[in-house]
DNA sequence: CAGCTCATGTAATGGGTTACATGATTTT
DNA sequence: AAAATCATGTAACCCATTACATGAGCTG
């Protein structure tokens, strides 16, 4: 149920319509809570009939501009403050290491260094947008900065431990 | 649809039945690829009925054998060294981190230090089941060392991330 | 024979993905 | 006038979670 927090969150940071809202998650929040758009229309009927949400504006072609209420806010900082995450990890790539033993060490290897490799690319990128992001001074760009350090992080270790792995086999 | 390969890459160690692979989920793929007993029973209807594997044998209490067949594991190879694992990483806790200037520094300090402690907690339970699996030559034992060290390597990061997170705001 | 473990299944609900459908307004 | 962008919505399908339902066979 953390699409509603997500979304509650973006219009915390100011009012915003649906379609705004969708480049917002593209933008920022696309690595850590990914929401397609149909996803993200329906959540904002089912927040504006939870009263978390007002519509208080329309403009030309049906555009609706939904702002936050005290309500929402406080479901927010709720959220924020006193459910516990859960974390659930599901991971793709590491239920296939679990199994590599049915291929070739060869081929295992090479599974392992195409996650090595990947990882390298994904750390290149993130140092490539860090620069973007530096200046901005607005929260969602300070604790964004925090996430994406969280990401560097994660990339970095990602890409030791599949160097390190691939010496594991053979 | 990673279910199925966690179900073929679990039968393609040794024959088994639902209730048995229940178990075997619990104890080694919980933490990477959580199923349910629902999921499962209805998962092995369907590789069943795809010729992924066969009911080999059945015993007491309509226990039913499932065993891999031939198709069943070229799958499991070409899962194994020809799909692109697609990693979506969704993550509760992250999300949070960007809107956690919605609430005071004092609470946002204490959610990245909660944090912080969930991760070292979880760096001593890593630890502590170390030993318990580092004796232990199956497949399963040798690749599910390679998977535990990566969940090692991620708490640790993560720990020292929450402890570094906290120290930027203020 | 009571209680535990083994063992399989169904039903309801919710979240997420993909595809489809439609049309107004702005830009070139 | 065509093309791009803005803008909202619906429908079908799959996967996951929770709860319910049922009963056979072993163990003390």
């Amino acid at each position: 149920m953390s699409l509603r927090h997500a979304v509650l969150g973006l219009l915390s940071e100011g009012s915003a319509s649906g379609y705004d809202l969708m480049k917002l998650f593209d933008l920022s929040l696309a690595n850590v809570w990914p929401a397609t758009q149909s996803q993200l229309y329906s959540e904002l009927g089912k927040l504006a009939e939870a009263g978390l949400v007002d519509v208080t504006a329309e403009g030309p072609r049906g555009r609706k501009e939904y702002t936050i209420t005290e309500k929402g806010l406080a479901e927010l900082r709720h959220w924020l403050t006193e459910v516990p995450p859960a974390r659930v990890l599901r991971s793709d790539m590491l239920l296939r290491v679990f199994f590599l033993g049915r291929v070739s060490p060869e081929e295992a290897k090479a599974y392992l260094s195409g996650q090595a490799e990947l990882a390298r690319k994904q750390l290149e990128h993130i140092e490539s947008i860090r620069g973007l992001v530096e200046n901005g001074t607005d929260n969602l760009s300070v604790y964004g900065r925090l996430v994406l350090e969280y990401g560097h992080r994660l990339a970095r270790s990602q890409q030791e431990w599949a160097e390190w792995a691939q010496k594991q086999i053979g």
